[in-house]
DNA sequence: AAAATCTATGCAATCGATTGCATTACTTTC
DNA sequence: GAAAGTAATGCAATCGATTGCATAGATTTT
């Protein structure tokens, strides 16, 4: 188990004895360049260069109780939409100093998984990416004694007291009905995120809100049951055209659901958005390039996770005491490209 | 700086006290249970019972030299590619009890960061996913006295002495123009991949070698400069549009670029594949959904993440001394879809 | 010039787990 | 039953950085 290298890394009482000062001081005109005289400072700068010395973070892991690190978990990396947002938190944490460890497709039932990382030392806090978790479990982790800090980005935990970063999901699904709505649609269908899933909530939630705002007509065979997954937005194709009496558009719960609809509704011969308009929601990279290019509601994936690490780290470094629940709200924006357009009894 | 808790967390001598036995047999007792007597294993499991115990990492970090975690470095974790070697990988060291710290977008002139991962002892080896860092710098690290651990996956860094994970991209490359041929194209052209990028001149090269075994013709302007994004695609798709001789088929260098080109010449007016047929490489997710479905070259991208993983963390508990680098070579698969088909000329 | 104050530095304890060596208790062998 | 061997456990040093307290020296105040 224990590495042999042929040399040792140096360690601080390296730099000492060439600086010809204690290790004390050594760590002291690292620390708090200030508390030392120049002289000093500049002797154990070029001791340090001497040796090639660095920090052994586990010798001041364990001193401080402060790993320098924050776990990231999330349902699945491979989804471009949290990749993105991995992409935000890293380079926020990394601006600070902290380095990140992922856990990817924890079991919903494995969050002592997670708080072990913070016992263990090995985390100094948690940013979770996924609602469906136990929220009464996690609630107990940051109470005492444990006080493990801990962000929720990404999907809300409803009622749940803890400190969070999303975006108005509700509200913009609710835009991306009206907008449909404005276009000259009556006949408007959705498919469903996955099941039990806060985020599938509070879209399609937001989109009826839409829908009966207008008095627009509601059917539930027109509620495509669904998922975030293209596969999923393929079935909804199936089951659309299965209907007697077809919505002439259809709102997405998320981008990559409406690329496997209108994919699946071309193959079947339907056109896009000649035969029905469709939505989706996220905005990915692909959304742009994909044809037809994709109406969709951007949400600001960056900012969401730079949000959420600053935050993260500020509760780390903060004071500890009571703190409330600082909840981000961000809003989503709707983009409009050429998946959209008005229903065929309004065209020419 | 230091955290102060209502609590402190139990250590194992809050556990050696509980057991009535010292602290060095509740070690032992952990981690090599054959050593105690049942009966001292039945009182120790119970102590760590009641007290909650976890084992602090750090302090076992500093005492055994060993992080029990990877450094993964990588060009871009927002690029659907990159996070699905990444899921891979982490699952992996997960299995192996290894955590996964990411180092995203680090430059290429910042390789002593991630030495100093290494040297700080916050990980104990290194994956690393991007080709284009200096060769000689990185061999610096993996000889003594640093003795860095070292897989280097995805894109290999040419004549340098590394354990590599990769994909034979030449012979894939070659694959496909054959299969362009074999579909009766004789006007293939091909969308490059970034300048300076390993796969990149593998799969031209692949790509030229393939039409030099059939004696098909090569021409410069059908040699497109480009590069791994979508908007790369989209440039070429209008160098392309203005060409006097178009070739009839495409191979483009990887699924992103493919699917801008296309994207991009359905806006002009052109359409795929009966105007022109469009090939891809990697079988991203998308490329199955895309309009049309994307031929390409799938890339066992799952395997390259576990082996590389597999493989660094056998080193890193290898037996420290000579080895030689180990190169693994997978295979990528054809997959044949909707965006290729035989020219116009030879169509009914 | 003595007293008080301040500054820079060193000493030594501390964080928590591991392990070589020593010790004790128990078993086997002749 | 004494000697030798074995198994289980404890003692104490160790990994490397940090920091409260003590001290020596410099500076200011009276």
């Amino acid at each position: 188990m224990e590495r042999e290298t042929a040399e040792k890394a140096p360690t601080i009482q390296d730099v000492a004895r060439i600086a010809q000062v204690s290790a004390a001081t050594v760590s002291r005109a690292l620390s708090r360049p200030e508390r030392v005289t120049d002289a000093t400072r500049n002797r154990v700068s070029e001791a340090v260069r001497i040796t090639g010395y660095t920090l052994n973070q586990s010798a001041r892991s364990l001193r401080l109780r402060a790993a320098r690190a924050i776990l990231v978990a999330l349902p699945d990396i491979g989804n471009p939409f949290f990749s993105t947002v991995l992409d935000a938190i890293e380079r926020e944490a990394a601006r600070r100093g902290y380095g990140v460890l992922v856990a990817n497709r924890f079991a919903r039932d494995n969050t002592d998984a997670l708080r072990d990382y913070f016992l263990s030392n090995r985390a100094d806090g948690l940013l979770l990416l996924d609602g469906s978790v136990d929220a009464e479990q996690l609630a107990a982790f940051t109470r005492a004694p444990i006080n493990l800090p801990l962000i929720v980005a990404c999907e809300s935990i409803p009622g749940a007291p803890f400190h969070t970063v999303i975006t108005d999901n509700f509200y913009a699904a609710k835009q991306a009905a009206l907008y449909l709505l404005q276009s000259g649609h009556t006949r408007i269908g959705h498919i469903k995120g996955p099941k039990g899933n806060v985020l599938s909530s509070e879209r399609e939630a937001g989109f009826l809100a839409g829908l009966a705002s207008a008095s627009a007509e509601r059917r539930e065979d027109w509620m495509f049951t669904g998922g975030f997954s293209m596969d999923d937005g393929a079935r909804a194709a199936k089951a659309l055209i299965a209907l007697k009496i077809r919505p002439t558009a259809v709102f997405a719960a998320n981008d990559e659901a409406a690329i496997g609809f209108i994919s699946e509704i071309s193959r079947l011969g339907l056109k896009c958005p000649d035969d029905v308009s469709v939505m989706g929601f996220d905005d990915l990279e692909i959304a742009a390039h994909f044809q037809p290019p994709l109406t969709t509601m951007r949400q600001p994936r960056e900012a969401v996770g730079r949000l959420a690490a600053e935050a993260l780290i500020d509760l780390i470094e903060g004071a500890p005491g009571k703190i409330v629940p600082k909840q981000f709200v961000l809003s989503s924006e709707l983009i409009v490209r050429k998946s959209t357009a008005p229903p065929p009894s309004l065209r020419s």
